[in-house]
Parts: structure tokens; C-alpha cells; sequence
DNA sequence: AATATCACG
DNA sequence: ACGTACGTGATATTT
């Protein structure tokens, strides 16, 4: 028979280190206990232990307190996410049915020695389980040890028996004991022998076994006479460190192994704490489920639900007729678009759905057409992926009133995915089987595909649309999210749809040019860089580089990396002048970027039509802003003169043009707007420059004694403030002393005291409502604000402050391209909107549009709403994107 | 899959 | 005293 004990503080500990910091949706940190759980059923599946049970500690012995004052003092710091999810796991530890051993004055180390005895006295096996070797000494025939340690999620174990513990070490596991004596421990602060180390005192016990047989016969013991003296002054230390480091295995607990077997856990109470930990995974694995007998909000799935395949054209028919006098259909369609489900509900509980096969229904397209017209009101999962895949099929979709993932996206916005299966979790705890598996595997709809199994699943994933539009939008309203949700996202999945759709044209053979170039400046600079290094290596490689630079050429390094040297631009600017491979590398790497990321990346995503789509991503950012992807297209080089050539790239077909415009200062302008600071909102109503108007306040000059370095630096604070800067940060972003740094950012404060004012008045309120939110209601949730880890509540404060002001000026975009779109429509232009690069738009026309469209798309963004101060675009028409940029 | 770097607003 | 700016995505290397 064989008892498996843990040590809870030891494993919850490596639990929490190891794992990154998780928490519940309002903030309840779960790393540790997840872990925990985790490592717990690992364990037990690899043991199959016949009983079970956990122990903790409960301070510190106060003999040992006597003993050594300082005992244990670097272990009270633990935490408060930590300390938080303690009476968590006890809760879990109860729930799983696993008896837990805690015990005044006792440590848990001496409970399982005590265990450990006692196992043995009534002929158990024992299994302990901990991140500590502490207990190491208790190993014996019948006494394993599990060494857990736990690195980026993943758990590894040693075990350790008395054969395995006399390979590492080389004497019996008894005299570990005695070893900690000797070279003490520093995490439990046992201070061993002043002056020896690791080494020496492994020496000395692989020789001599126990401290107690040195110190019986110092005068015959074999060492150096250094080491003999440490050892004659340490005689006091060492017996302390003794008795420390010994495991006590007389705990006056009631034990007995039989009283530990094991127990089913209590399902009910399981699945309830696991729900509210956000377990789901766990609950999923562990076969949870919800208590009998009580009311889930799964209700709206026990209608009865109909479904038919539709094979018939006039069948079809029939159905869009009823479709089109729904209120609203469900609807999701394979990225294909081969199979579509189309659900409509007859009540509130009783829903039809039809299943539209390309391979099975004559006239497949028209129906397509016809459902995806606007008079068929539609609720959907990723609408903009949808739209965009029907104008890649010719079909100019509409109707759509309500999507799923976009409305998940706005109530949640740091969530990072939003696929359906999670989504059906979340709301009404319903498990669902997963697209991936079922309708979205690779061989799903043909003979060798589980089609069945495929279509129901894609049948539940319809309804599940339906079933979560009514609580979404009714959350939605109670947030204050409507108009933005109903009147800006919504209708913007069309504009980015098309946008997609439009591509832009890319000057194919400009780009294979610049890119021969690239590569012959890029051969040379290798050949330099070799020569000067002395010897071939990856250049690509940070490592290897490393080397070189530190090690055989003996530069200094500036700065470390979990890894090893740091060797970025920041590094290397500072280095530049020791050594001339620096400057090559330099080159090098801009050369290698070009060419790697933007000449090779972006020729391998034209297009038969010779032009780039990108996508467009609206449920990615947490700020509210669109992302791009495939080929990002929003970070195209502009900055160096090298890089802007791309830009040259980007053109406009035969007797068309680009217009593009952009705002001007419109995060500054939002944080004057905002903060309702009058000298700020002054500065742009009059149209002043206004980091030459900061520079002349923080440097206290007039105006037109501005230099290009005050104005540089005022440049600089201006930026930082609306990220929420530090006085570090902005002397190391202008290269001055960290005091010139404050001193510019407290005479800021001094002029623009209405932006001080807001800064305090945002963090405090964000603490309060535990969220912040931009001018249109767009929400950001921060439970980093109610942390106890300092960097982690920084975080937040400076996620607050910055949130609202770049999160609004995506509102603003947002509706200036709706406005843009309907203009152009409205004044049958041809021209159509191809980019957003976040505060910039691009649109395509013909020559003769020119004029016209520039002045409209400035317009619209211009006055895409109202604020206290004017806001600006710059317009400009060329034949490139390089051209029109201005 | 994680890390380092670097491109953009 | 802490550790040091907001938001993204792609590439290459290393594990």
C-alpha cells in the first residue's frame, strides 16, 4: 500500500513562480491553484497512490525561533496573489475530498516526516511530493521523494530513492542533514559554517559522513587547514544549523494511512469553484459537470430543435421567403462557403434549422445571393471574415444585425480570441464540440469525414449564435456600448470587407529591384562583418553575435537578456564608436530587415490581380484599434530614408491616383480635449506648434527661441505623457540626467495643469469602476489596478491613462470611414478606400476624382465629431503611397 | 513555443 | 525600494 503526501506551501510556491499570472475576470488570481491542480492530477495518475493527503505549514516553530531568530524572516514575504490563493486550494483540497495536515507551530516538512514514520510503522510505502530538498533526508527503502519543479507551465519530476540519492550525492540520504549543517541554506536561512561552501562540505560528508563524527575527532580529519580552522570556529554554527535543518518526525498529529484512501471528489462543489476559478479546461478533463437537479441557464437549448438538409431549389425558396419575415436568422458558413446552416426560431425555445450544400442544391450561388441580401436579417460569428470571404465569391453581402465575436470583442477586450466554443463556456457553461475537430477538419465534408458528426456540430454552433445575441446585446446596452457597437463596428465590417477586398497594387518589379539591391549590400556587409569578426557565424543569430562582441572582441556589454547579451539597436548605438563591426551590423540588420520582412514577405502575398490584401483584424486590440495581418500592411518602413522607398512600391494603377490623408496631432489633441486643459486646447485652436509651445514652456523661452533640440525633447514629454511616462523613461528616451527629466515633466504639469489634473482624476476613477473607457463607451477592463505587485498595478495606471486617448482616436477613425465610405458612395465617386494605418487613410481613384476625394476624406475626418479644438488632416495626392504621403 | 529584434502609429 | 512608455505583427533563431 502507498500514501502520497505533498508538501501544499512547497508545491503551491512552484506552482505560482512557474506558472504566469492568471486571474478571473475580476481580478482573483488562480496560477497557483490551477498549477496545483495540475501537478496534483499528474502525480496521482503517474502513482496511483492507494491514499492521499496534503500538508502545510503553520509558522515557524517557536522553539526554532529561539534557536535562530532570523529563521525563516525571507520566507514572510510572500505575495498577496499568492497569499490569496491559499484558502482557494484548501477550498479545492475539500471539494476533491483530500485530507490536509496543518498543525500550529509545526512546518509541513515536519508533519511529513512525521507521516512519513508513521507510514512506515504500519508497513506504507511513501510518496512525498515537494519542490524542496529539505526533505531529502527522509528517504528511505519504503520513503520516495518527487522533486517537482515547474518552468513556463511545464512540470517536471525527479524521483528520488536512497540508491538514486546516494549517485547524486554519494552518501546516504540520513546526512543530508548534516550537509545543510555544514554549507547552511540561504532560502531557509540556516547559516551553516561561515566559509564553507557547497563543495567542500559534500567533501567532507562523502568522507566522514555526519557532523557529528567530525566534530568527535576533529584533530583526524583530513583538510586543508584553512578549512579546518572554519570548521574549529563554526563548531556553535554547525550544531545550530543541526538542529535546523533537522526534520522532526514526532508532530502530535492523530494519524493513521487508512484514514488518507482515497475519495471520489465531491463533483457539485468541484464544478462550482472550478466555474468560478474560470477552470474550464480543468472541468473539461476532469469530467466535471453541474450538480443535478439545479436550473442552468443551458435552458434555452432543451427546445426541441428541427433541422433538414435542403436539396431542393423551390424548398429553398420557400425558406428565404420565411427568412426574410424573421426578425433575425442564425447564420454560419464554412470559410468555403460550401456548407452553410441557416437557423430560425419558431419560439423561444424551438428553432428550424436547414443546412445549404454547393455539392447537393441546384442554383447554390443565387441562394447564396439571396440570403445574404440585406432584406435577410442575419446574426453572425465574425461578420467582417464573412463579408469579406462572400466579395471574394462576387457577392456583395448585407443584413448582418448582430455578430457574436465582435460584441464578445467589445465587452471584453483584452480576451485575445473569441471563437464560439469559449464563448458558449463563458455565458451558459455549455460545452460544445469544437469546430476545429468537427466541421472545420480538413477532410470533414468529404466520404472520409465524419459528416454527421460535422453537421451537428456545425447545427449547435448555429444555435449557439442565437442563443448568446439576446444576453450579448443586452449586455451591450447595460455597458452603454450601443451606439458604438450598432452604429460604428457593426456597419465597419462592410468598410474593412471591401477594403480587403480592394487590395492595393503593389509595383512588383520596383520591389524585385530594390530587392537585388538589398541583397549585394547585404552580401557585402557579411563579407565585412566576417572579415572584421575573424571567423564566419550567424549573423542572425543574437547568441552567436553575442560572442563575437563580448567575448573575442572584448567590447563591453551594456545590457543582459534573460538569455544571455543584449545586442539590440539600443545596445549597439552605445557601442558604435569601440568597434567598427558594430556599425556593419547595424546596416546589416536594417538591410536584412527590409529584405527579409518586406521585399521577400510582401512578394509572397501579391496576388494574381498584382495586388496585396491584407486583412483586417477589429477584434484584436485592447485600445479598439484595427490590427493587420497578412501582410501586416500598418508597418510599412517610413522612418529612414532606405526603408521609405518601400513606399515607392505601393502605386496606384494606370490613370489612377492615392489620396491620403492623416490627422495631425490627434492623440495630443485628445488629451487636450479630455482633460478640458484650456492652454493646451488654446494652443491648437490657434494653430500653434505644439511641441514648440511645450519646449517654450518647459524651457521657459519665448516661442521663437526654440531650438531644434528644445523642441526635440519637449517632443519627447509630449509623447510620454500620453503613455503614461516616468522621469527614467524620458531621460533615457532624450539622453538626459534622470532630475532634467522630472524637472521638465513638473514644469509641463506647471503649464498644463488641467493634463495633471486629469491624470490623477483617470487612474483614481479607473480604480474605482475597475474599468476606463474612450468618448464613444468603448470599455478596457483592468484588474491590474487592484494588484499588489507594483509593476503589474504601474501597469495599469499607465493602461488608464493612455487607453482612453488612443482607444478614442480609433473611434474617431472608426466613424470617419464609415463617413468616408458613404460619401463616396453618395457622390458615385470610383474611388474606394484601400488603408488605415491608425490615423491615416488611403483611398484609390481615378486622376479626375482627385481633387474632389481629397477634399472630402479630409472633411470627414475633420469633422468626424465634435470636440472642444479642431481637429486636422493633412490631404495629398501622388501616384505612390511615398508620393502621397506628403 | 519562446525569445529577440525591429517595423509602424 | 520596486523598474521603468501605449498599441500592434513578422521574421529568424533556439528550445
Amino acid at each position: 500500500m502507498k500514501l502520497m503526501v505533498i508538501d501544499g506551501n512547497s508545491i503551491i510556491n512552484r506552482a505560482f513562480y512557474g506558472i504566469r499570472l492568471l486571474t478571473t475576470k475580476d481580478g482573483q488570481p488562480t496560477n497557483a491553484v490551477y498549477g496545483f491542480v495540475n501537478i496534483l492530477n499528474k502525480l496521482v495518475e503517474e502513482e496511483q497512490p492507494e491514499a492521499l493527503c496534503v500538508t502545510f505549514d503553520r509558522k515557524a516553530p517557536t522553539f526554532r525561533h529561539l534557536a535562530y531568530e532570523g529563521y525563516k524572516a525571507q520566507r514572510k514575504g510572500m505575495p498577496e496573489e499568492l497569499a490569496a490563493q491559499l484558502p482557494v486550494l484548501k477550498d479545492v483540497l475539500e471539494a476533491m475530498n483530500i485530507p490536509r495536515y496543518e498543525l500550529d507551530g509545526w512546518e509541513a516538512d515536519d508533519l511529513i516526516g512525521t507521516i512519513s514514520v508513521k507510514d512506515a510503522a504500519a508497513g506504507w510505502d511513501t510518496v512525498i511530493v515537494t519542490g524542496d530538498k529539505d526533505s531529502l533526508q527522509l528517504v528511505t527503502d519504503t520513503t520516495r521523494v518527487k522533486l517537482v519543479s515547474t518552468r513556463m507551465g511545464q512540470t517536471t519530476t525527479k524521483e528520488m530513492t536512497p540508491e538514486t540519492f546516494r549517485e547524486a550525492y554519494g552518501f546516504d540520504p540520513i546526512h543530508m542533514v548534516d550537509l545543510k549543517a555544514l554549507m547552511g541554506d540561504t532560502s531557509d536561512n540556516i547559516p551553516g559554517v561561515k566559509g564553507i561552501g557547497e563543495k567542500t562540505a559534500m567533501d567532507l560528508i562523502q568522507r566522514y559522513h555526519s557532523v557529528k563524527a567530525i566534530y568527535e575527532n576533529l584533530d583526524g580529519v583530513e583538510a586543508k587547514p584553512a578549512v579546518l580552522k572554519k570548521l574549529a570556529e563554526g563548531a556553535d554554527q554547525a550544531k545550530m544549523s543541526y538542529d535546523l535543518a533537522l526534520i522532526h518526525t514526532n508532530a502530535p498529529i492523530d494519524f493513521t494511512p487508512e484514514a488518507n484512501l482515497r475519495r471520489e471528489p465531491n463533483q457539485a462543489a468541484l464544478y462550482e469553484l472550478f466555474l468560478k476559478l474560470e477552470f474550464n479546461k480543468l472541468i473539461d478533463k476532469m469530467g466535471l459537470s453541474a450538480p443535478q437537479g439545479e436550473v442552468q441557464r443551458e435552458e434555452q437549448f432543451t427546445g426541441t430543435c428541427t433541422s433538414e438538409e435542403v436539396t431542393d431549389r423551390a424548398r429553398a425558396e420557400e425558406l428565404l421567403a420565411l427568412w426574410r419575415t424573421c426578425d433575425s436568422v442564425d447564420v454560419l458558413a464554412l470559410p468555403s462557403l460550401d456548407v452553410v446552416a441557416v437557423e430560425h426560431w419558431e419560439s423561444e425555445t424551438d428553432s428550424h434549422a436547414a443546412i445549404l450544400r454547393a455539392d447537393r442544391l441546384e442554383g447554390y450561388n443565387d441562394v447564396l445571393k439571396a440570403l445574404f441580401a440585406p432584406d435577410v436579417k442575419k446574426n453572425a460569428h465574425d461578420v467582417k471574415t464573412l463579408l469579406s470571404r462572400l466579395l471574394a465569391e462576387g457577392i456583395q453581402g448585407g443584413g448582418f444585425v448582430f455578430d457574436t465575436a465582435l460584441a464578445a470583442y467589445l465587452l471584453s477586450p483584452t480576451d485575445g480570441s473569441y471563437e464560439l466554443e469559449t464563448l458558449g463556456m463563458r455565458w451558459f457553461n455549455h460545452e460544445i464540440l469544437k469546430a476545429k475537430d468537427t466541421y472545420l477538419a480538413k477532410d470533414a465534408f468529404t466520404p472520409l469525414g465524419n459528416q454527421g458528426k460535422a453537421l451537428g456540430a456545425l447545427l449547435a454552433h448555429c444555435a449557439l449564435i442565437g442563443a448568446l445575441r439576446d444576453p450579448m446585446a443586452a449586455r451591450l446596452t447595460e455597458l452603454g456600448m450601443d451606439k458604438l457597437y450598432y452604429e460604428v463596428e457593426l456597419p465597419l465590417c462592410a468598410v474593412l470587407a471591401e477594403m480587403e477586398q480592394a487590395g492595393v497594387l503593389v509595383d512588383r518589379s520596383a520591389l524585385t529591384a530594390f530587392g537585388q539591391m538589398l541583397e549585394e549590400r547585404i552580401h557585402a556587409d557579411e563579407a565585412l562583418i566576417y572579415e572584421l569578426a575573424g571567423e564566419k557565424f550567424n549573423i542572425n543569430s543574437t547568441q552567436q553575435f553575442g560572442k563575437i562582441l563580448f567575448e573575442k572582441l572584448g567590447l563591453p556589454p551594456v545590457k543582459k537578456t534573460k538569455t544571455g547579451y543584449s545586442t539590440n539597436a539600443e545596445v549597439l548605438e552605445k557601442l558604435r564608436d569601440k568597434h567598427p563591426i558594430v556599425e556593419a551590423v547595424l546596416d546589416y540588420r536594417q538591410l536584412a530587415k527590409l529584405n527579409s520582412t518586406y521585399v521577400e514577405g510582401l512578394t509572397k502575398v501579391i496576388a494574381p490581380d498584382g495586388r496585396i490584401h491584407t486583412s483586417f483584424q477589429n477584434t484584436v486590440t485592447a485600445t479598439g484599434r484595427l490590427s493587420s495581418t497578412e501582410p501586416n500592411l500598418q508597418n510599412i518602413p517610413v522612418r529612414t530614408e532606405l526603408g521609405a522607398e518601400l513606399r515607392k512600391m505601393f502605386v496606384a494603377p494606370a490613370g489612377r491616383v492615392l489620396v491620403d490623408a492623416d490627422y495631425s496631432q490627434i492623440e495630443l489633441r485628445l488629451l487636450a480635449h479630455i482633460a478640458g486643459d484650456g492652454h493646451m486646447i488654446d494652443a491648437f485652436r490657434k494653430g500653434e506648434d505644439i511641441h514648440t509651445v511645450t519646449a517654450s514652456q518647459v524651457f521657459g523661452v519665448a516661442p521663437e527661441d526654440v531650438t531644434h533640440e528644445m523642441r526635440r525633447r519637449a517632443k519627447a514629454v509630449n509623447f510620454g505623457i500620453v503613455y503614461g511616462i516616468s522621469d527614467f523613461s524620458l531621460a533615457q528616451d532624450i539622453g538626459v540626467a534622470r532630475w532634467e527629466a522630472k524637472e521638465y515633466m513638473d514644469k509641463y504639469f506647471e503649464k498644463y495643469a488641467g493634463v495633471h489634473a486629469y491624470m490623477a482624476k483617470v487612474v483614481e476613477q479607473a480604480k474605482a469602476d475597475g474599468y476606463v473607457s474612450t468618448l464613444m463607451g468603448r470599455r478596457r477592463w483592468l484588474p491590474e489596478l487592484k494588484s499588489s505587485n507594483f509593476n503589474m498595478r504601474s501597469f495599469g495606471e499607465r493602461v488608464a491613462l493612455n487607453m482612453p486617448i488612443q482607444g478614442t482616436a480609433a473611434d474617431i477613425i472608426k466613424v470617419a470611414m464609415l463617413r468616408v465610405r458613404d460619401r463616396l458612395a453618395a457622390e458615385g465617386l470610383e474611388a474606394r478606400l484601400i488603408l488605415q494605418v491608425h490615423d491615416e487613410l488611403i483611398v484609390e481613384c481615378p486622376e479626375g476624382e482627385a481633387e474632389q476625394v481629397r477634399g472630402l476624406l479630409a472633411y470627414e475626418m475633420e469633422h468626424a465629431v465634435e470636440l472642444s479644438l479642431p481637429l486636422t488632416a493633412d490631404a495629398h495626392v501622388g501616384r505612390s503611397w511615398a508620393e502621397a504621403k506628403g
